[in-house]
DNA sequence: ATCATCTAGTTGCGCGCGTTACTAGATGAG
DNA sequence: CTCATCTAGTAACGCGCGCAACTAGATGAT
């Protein structure tokens, strides 16, 4: 029978699929008793050789359960939803990615809705909202938020009805959770790396000076220096526009401003992609990184960090941390327990390349 | 009784969901009309009163369709799956994002398996097909299965029990219809627009000859190069380790080997990271792009070509429309209707950024 | 011999919905 | 008045499954 079960497969794509009933008659047993064996419940009993019959029809028939049949008769999903801007980011993969496995782990399933424009003011808010009101009609039984950089959030009203974590955001107006990289000590590490190099004199590169990532790693900085007993030159700190482009001008003004022996030994690039242009100012100069000029950049966005030359040692955002931490609380939520800190930082380690 | 229910939406989260029944309470009609209403069924006669009672009534209590229950009764998901190495892919993200937009735009949802080994013989094998597994148990109409780079693939059998469309790669030892990208006409326009700025002496920074990759732009550009009476220059045609690193290894040896004179005026190289690194061994040389040497890459890998600088002329990769074509074309196949090709070439347009 | 207990299952309900078949009442033709 | 036809719905089944409640037979204690 295992024969015609096979050959009817190969031959009609589209058949009927194996049920439980199918795998009941040919076992020749209930199908409560297929539903026993298959999810291995301990109050069953069931003799040992009953369950091999069963698992046997199983295997011969090649029975896939029907998720979403489940789903139904248990009122339990296992799904998750993420809701995250997709394309424009280049990290929002590396969340979905920390996230897909942790929830593999947990057999649970992620659902991933697009969201163009995360942004709570966007044009495009009405896409995420219908997105969210996708995966609530799948019926997760939680939610993710990204963002794809660290900033407060408005959340839409409907994320409200399933347990909500938000990741590398926090909610504006209200109790949601949430996860966020601790942007204070990985200015700290930053920092203490430089010193450790033996630099004393640190030009920094910053973002615009409002958004929690400028905030945290300016104020992890100084913390740094002030335990070494050093100050935070304001002079040496500029604010680019968070691009090649936007580090390239920043550091030739850092760079020229100063005769040589004034110049900093090392930059602090609040982002990666600043430390690309800074890279270029540097090396136009004739200077040499590190032996010159240490860079140190932020974010470890692979695809610069890994590939400058020489590579650039950076602190890393950890976005793949905050995905499955952001899948673990969600596990804790849905279990109907409480959770302990409303706000999780997560560590931005350092990592070392050959920049400093 | 909207207050109430706001109220109890508000208060106790955790509530049981509204269901079609309670809409039809509320409505004073039975399930079925509701059901029909929602489903705008034309071969039903609902009056313009009821109807619009019950449309008051689905607003008033919130009600959301459970997905899962409609697809156990009407024997059909409107679920697509993709599955694909999600993170150390670059580009399985954008694939992702124009299949996703698509379907969303055909109201189908697409569920995202991880694979972090899309290879066939790799050692996580097993987690592929697991990955497959688990979305054949939701019941998915069709499958995509996307590579990160071109390249000839062998499918888990079980993907063979539904439609299923590869992207990026194509069937080794089958008739899964495939969707890749036009690598001849990208070559072509690479040289064309070189040829068009008046190079003709051109280096070429080649991959690993042996992948569909290589030895499709190849061809395309002495194709390009013949039209204009041209041959490409073996000696030329230097191939690196497809990193900024062997880029630029390779740009050294093209670059170093000739007096100026000889020396080629421009360098295509195929892929944007090797571009990148032969971006530093000609600034390295003291020479300008794309006044001494033009550049152009292949693969559009953003965060590169769009922050190198000068910017990078590039022939982009389209994974999302690749991606859209996917879902398109899983359309077809799930329909019941068969495609034309077996095999869909995808244009690769030319980027023009500031390096030609 | 009688009754309680245990083993190895089975019967049957309901999850939320789509859908087919049916029906009660209104309307019109003859 | 009778019968056919149309309008505006409704009753009821089944999708595949989990689960609570039940049962037939075997075993053991008194």
């Amino acid at each position: 029978m295992a024969n015609t079960t096979n050959l009817s497969k190969a031959t009609a794509v589209r058949q009927r699929a194996v049920t439980m009933k199918d795998v009941a008659i040919h076992a020749g047993v209930s199908r409560t008793a297929v539903s026993f064996v298959l999810n291995n419940r301990q109050d069953a009993s069931i003799s040992e050789d009953t369950r091999a019959r069963i698992k046997d029809a199983v295997q011969a028939l090649g029975y896939r359960p029907n998720a979403g049949a489940r789903a139904l008769a248990s009122q339990r999903s296992d799904w998750y939803g993420i809701v995250t801007e997709i394309v424009t980011a280049p990290f929002a993969v590396d969340t979905i990615k920390g996230a897909q496995d942790q929830a593999w782990l947990d057999r649970r399933f992620l659902l991933i809705a697009p969201s163009d424009q995360a942004d709570a003011v966007g044009p495009n808010k009405g896409m995420e909202d219908a997105a969210i009101e996708k995966l609530l009609e799948q019926r997760v039984e939680g939610l993710l938020y990204a963002a794809t950089f660290h900033r407060g959030v408005h959340v839409p009203q409907s994320a409200h009805e399933v347990p909500t974590v938000l990741i590398n955001c926090f909610d504006l107006d209200g109790k949601l959770p949430s996860i966020v990289p601790d942007e204070h000590g990985g200015g700290r590490v930053a920092i203490a790396r430089l010193l450790k190099a033996g630099h004393q004199r640190i030009g920094v590169i910053n973002l615009d000076p409002i958004i929690p990532a400028s905030v945290g790693r300016l104020a992890g900085a100084r913390e740094a220096l002030a335990e070494a007993g050093l100050e935070l030159d304001p002079e040496l700190v500029v604010t680019g526009h968070a691009t090649a482009d936007g580090g390239y001008d920043a550091a030739c003004q850092i760079l020229d401003r100063y005769p040589e022996k004034d110049r900093p030994t090392a930059l602090f690039c609040l982002n990666d992609r600043m430390a690309m242009g800074a890279y270029d100012a540097i090396k136009e100069r004739g200077l040499r990184i590190p032996e010159d000029i240490a860079v140190i950049g932020f974010d470890n966005q692979e695809l610069i960090a890994a590939y400058l030359r020489p590579k650039l040692t950076t602190v890393a955002l950890p976005f793949q941390k905050m995905g499955a931490l952001g899948v673990q609380t969600l596990a804790i939520l849905t279990a109907g327990q409480s959770i302990v800190a409303n706000q999780q930082l997560v560590d931005c380690p350092l990592l070392e390349r050959s920049s400093v």
